[in-house]
RNA sequence: GCUCGCUUAGCUCAGGCGGUAGAGCACUUCAUUGGUAAUGAAGAGGUCCCCGGUUCAACUCCGGGAGUGAGCACCA
């Protein structure tokens, strides 16, 4: 005699077992036919799955998250039944739910094209219209192994024998197609309302190189058609907010293909670049950072001693000259090392925190290059912190203050952490081990922040940090980095002499804020659509003249507000200003200063932002203060800028 | 690196069963001096990514390469 406990805390009796799908027709006939799955005590289960004892229940439709998971799930076994029909050849593999959407693996004899993804969508569509019923069933391993050998899906064979233990397996069936699969599934093929595959690509069985390639289709299924619509929208959107069409829109840089994978700045990106590496060095400086330079070619034999040309030889560039072989330098920890090696380095004088912002080149595999986000070559504002065991702790809290800060400067205000931590192959004690990965747990702890622990994934030489920030389309965009090294060091020689005159050697922690500045600036371009806060602005200001006769006038003041440290251009073209006004407007300038003949007359400028917004006449000190305003603020959001007053 | 697609004027893109090509914007010149998202006219501008092959003839077909896009793999 169940209880059946709704989420509202109405409370049904059935004096019989019901399946989910009784409840929701019990409740009403609009709930029986929305019902896509339930949730029974927390779990997630069929609608057509018995309840026979007291429980708690919630009905999932289309308009839950839970909902959303089951329609793409079902959808890629909707996709899989279609590709069989149409291509009965074709073996399937794995089909799971992804952000947005789905996937589905397919083994087969060639790639998919366009048009068979238009055939396939088709089909798709044929099989919601036969509205069939999803059917679960249990088989034991042996039976299902047996099937699917019988019908020739040799890696459904694979999967089912990779699966431990020696439990039944579930599988759902939809017409003549049969899928193993863990489930909830929709309880009909009649269930979906908009889908659509969006793009074919080869993938890796099992994500191994080694492995075959198979074809990969993905596609996106919402619970509605506006849903949908929504979500190509914001596909557009996310072209249009593209670092590499922006990139050439406001003539920031340029890739050619003599220089894979590294950028040609322009006057205007380089404005940019330089904005913030000042940004940069003046934080760092304030936080006692020691900023160095170190080459650009280091002979082989460092990277050999490093342990580094083992590792990433073919990821090195290198030259010869002099028969001599160098590396071009792919990352400045050795170099840094080799900085603090000269002369004697005294406890007194830890943490020395060395700080660059190194030039280095690598190796990108071809197909991983993408805009600025990864290129072959990079600057990082990196820094190395050296130091005694016991200062790990104060030296992390003390960077990630300093991390948020920037951050936020940036305009950035959600930020992600990650902790990795100790791999199976590695070096270091134990003991090192747990209190390094103590002491970052300490700091992240500190922040108050929630964080996300990845066992395992630290580098050999020690746990890390990493920090990656959230931007204005919800994308999650890894930047920062905090890494202990206890290995390094060593295997450079670096020592000190500590309080008791014995030689110890420090512990490096290898960090980064923003990253690689091409990237970070990629992102940058990204979050804010190519309009950057003011203080990033290549150009700040433009005078705009309406006819000839302003020409001087706008010219004195474009002097006047160069020598207060603006970026201020003057656009003497004769154009008519409705004209000029559009251009800046494109070039997301942030404000157009408007003179004719009345500002000149009474020594105004008309202002008007980049958004349109008409700011009236002022004069150009009342401008310029306004202006200076606007920079101090970077792009920290508006209830930031309150607190900090 | 792997799979598939793409590469035509400075930019965005058309185009042709194989007969060397076009638009809009930008650019140059001229007229126009116009008050908040495009003033008008004329002109100039091309190794149709590169190298081979087939052909009387290749931007177009075939082979190879480069770059690039999506995805996979990689990312010290």
């Amino acid at each position: 005699m169940p209880k059946i406990t709704l989420p509202d805390g109405s409370v049904r009796e059935f004096d019989k077992p019901v399946s989910v799908a009784d409840i929701a027709m019990d409740i009403g006939p609009g709930l029986a036919k929305a019902a896509l799955a339930g949730r029974v005590a927390g779990e997630l289960v069929d609608t057509s799955y018995v309840v026979s004892d007291d429980a708690e229940v919630a009905l999932v439709t289309e308009r839950d998250d839970d909902g959303l998971e089951v329609i793409r799930h079902s959808c890629a076994h909707l996709m899989a039944q279609a590709v069989q029909r149409l291509f009965p050849k074709a073996q399937v593999t794995i089909g799971p739910v992804i952000e947005d959407g789905f996937f589905y693996d397919f083994a087969f004899e060639r790639p998919f094209t366009p048009e068979d993804l238009e055939a396939i969508e088709k089909t798709m569509k044929d099989i919601v219209k036969e509205d069939l019923q999803v059917e679960r069933s249990v088989m034991s391993r042996a039976d299902a192994v047996a099937h699917f050998k019988s019908i020739g899906e040799e890696y459904k064979v694979e999967i089912i024998e990779s699966i431990p233990g020696e439990e039944e397996l579930s599988f759902y069936k939809q017409g003549d197609f049969m899928d193993l699969c863990r489930g909830p599934h929709v309880p009909s093929t009649g269930k979906f309302k908009a889908f659509k595959l969006t793009s074919v690509a080869g993938a890796y069985w099992r994500g191994d190189a080694n492995n075959a390639m198979l074809q990969r289709i993905y596609g996106t299924a919402w619970g509605s058609k506006a849903d949908l619509k929504l979500y190509l929208q914001r596909l557009e959107e996310a072209e249009k907010r593209d670092h590499r069409k922006l990139g050439k829109q406001l003539e920031l840089f340029h890739f050619q293909e003599e220089a894979p994978g590294m950028p040609f700045w322009h006057p205007r990106g380089w404005i940019l670049y330089q904005a913030i590496q000042d940004y940069m060095q003046q934080v760092q400086r304030k936080h006692d950072y020691k900023e160095i330079n170190t080459p650009q070619l280091v002979d082989y034999s460092l990277w050999e001693k490093s342990g580094h040309a083992a590792k990433f030889a073919d990821e090195m560039f290198s030259v010869e000259s002099d028969n001599r072989m160098y590396a071009i330098k792919p990352m400045n920890c050795p170099c840094h090392i080799q900085v603090f090696n000269q002369g004697l380095k005294s406890y007194r004088d830890l943490p020395l925190r060395l700080a660059e912002f190194g030039s280095c080149h690598r190796y990108e595999p071809s197909g991983s290059m993408h805009g600025l986000m990864r290129v072959r070559s990079f600057v990082q504002d990196d820094g190395h912190i050296f130091c005694t065991e016991d200062q790990i702790q104060s030296e992390v809290a003390e960077f990630m203050d300093l991390l948020f800060a920037v951050y936020r400067d940036f305009g950035f205000d959600e930020i992600l952490l990650r902790l990795s931590t100790r791999p199976e192959k590695r070096v270091g004690s134990d003991d090192l081990w747990d209190k390094a990965e103590q002491s970052l747990k300490d700091a992240l702890n500190a922040t108050g922040l929630k964080w996300e622990l990845l066992p395992g994934e630290g580098a050999f030489y020690g746990p890390k940090i990493e920090y990656s920030l959230k931007d204005c389309m919800g994308r999650i965009q890894q930047c920062g980095t905090i890494q202990v090294d206890f290995f390094l060091p060593e295997r450079l020689g670096a020592q000190y002499v500590a309080e008791d005159s014995s030689r110890k050697t420090p512990v490096m922690l290898h960090r980064a804020i923003l990253g690689s500045f091409e990237r970070f600036i990629g992102v940058l371009i990204e979050h804010y659509a190519g309009a950057m806060p003011t203080w990033l602005s290549p150009v700040q200001a433009v005078l705009l003249n309406i006819t000839d006769k302003q020409a001087d006038y706008v010219l004195k003041t474009q002097e006047n507000l160069k020598n207060q440290g603006f970026r201020v251009d003057a656009d003497l073209r004769n154009e008519k200003v409705g004209f000029k006004i559009r251009e800046h407007t494109l070039q997301k300038t942030p404000y157009m200063l408007v003179v004719g003949d009345k500002e000149v007359e009474s020594g105004t400028i008309a202002v008007r932002t980049r958004g349109g917004e008409d700011l009236g006449t002022m004069t150009i000190d009342e401008f310029s203060s306004h202006l200076r305003q606007d920079v101090a603020q970077f792009g920290r959001s508006g209830a930031q800028l309150e607190s900090d007053k």
